[in-house]
DNA sequence: CGGGATCCGTCGCGATACTG
DNA sequence: CAGTATCGCGACGGATCCCG
């Protein structure tokens, strides 16, 4: 890989290698969800973490937010076109972790154990 | 995706989410280097930025660091048959950002322009 | 219900200087 | 050459209160 992608891919690490934006994509891959539903749904995010993140990811056109006029307010956000080949890539990720974090942890106890590489 | 999976997913983002350690990755998959010519290929990390990136990277056993005993000391980074594989992976993510990156940055303009969203 | 505004702690990261 | 030690800043993120 040229040296030139490396300021690409920086530029998709910067924007979805935040804490929350990525458990936003995954959440919002299974259909449109409301606000304070998207809240639930994420666990742990706060309101003004996931305002920020939702904001963010419509700025790059990874998902939509349509406001319903109504009483009360009905906000849907759901993932654009965009979003879900995101989402697709993102799930190549996720098959990887899945065949390697149990030999990755396993590096990393023995690696603190031992702190090899001091002597060895 | 179900949710289960999401703590997956951000227990790669923890890792390879900082701003240094893909780069490095990517670098390193084009052959093992030394530590300064890494450094040189990096272009823009710090001695410490980059210490604490491959021992991380270590750590996790997507990279070896080769100790030659010699004067002046030589000390050689490989990735590991699992860093490699990742790489493939970020590659994709790569794919995908060459894709998308204009049309997103597009997006972005109009966003910042009409903020719209907030009236229309 | 769906946010915005504010305050504040943490820690990632950069710059610099020193060492075996 | 290949690091480590120290310092300091700024952004990210959590908690809380307030509003339409």
């Amino acid at each position: 890989m040229p040296a030139e992608r490396d300021l690409l891919l920086r530029d998709v690490m910067d924007r979805i290698g935040d804490k929350w934006s990525v458990t936003v994509i995954c959440r919002l891959d299974d259909g449109p969800l409301r606000f304070n539903a998207l809240k639930r749904a994420v666990d742990g995010i706060t309101q003004r973490m996931l305002s920020a993140t939702v904001r963010r990811l419509e700025r790059d056109g990874l998902l939509t937010r349509t406001v319903h006029p109504s009483v009360p307010p009905r906000v849907e956000y759901a993932l654009t076109d965009r979003g879900r080949s995101l989402h697709r890539v993102l799930a190549e990720l996720v098959a990887w972790t899945e065949d390697n974090l149990d030999d990755i942890q396993q590096c990393r106890k023995r690696f603190d154990a031992g702190e090899y590489g001091a002597h060895a």
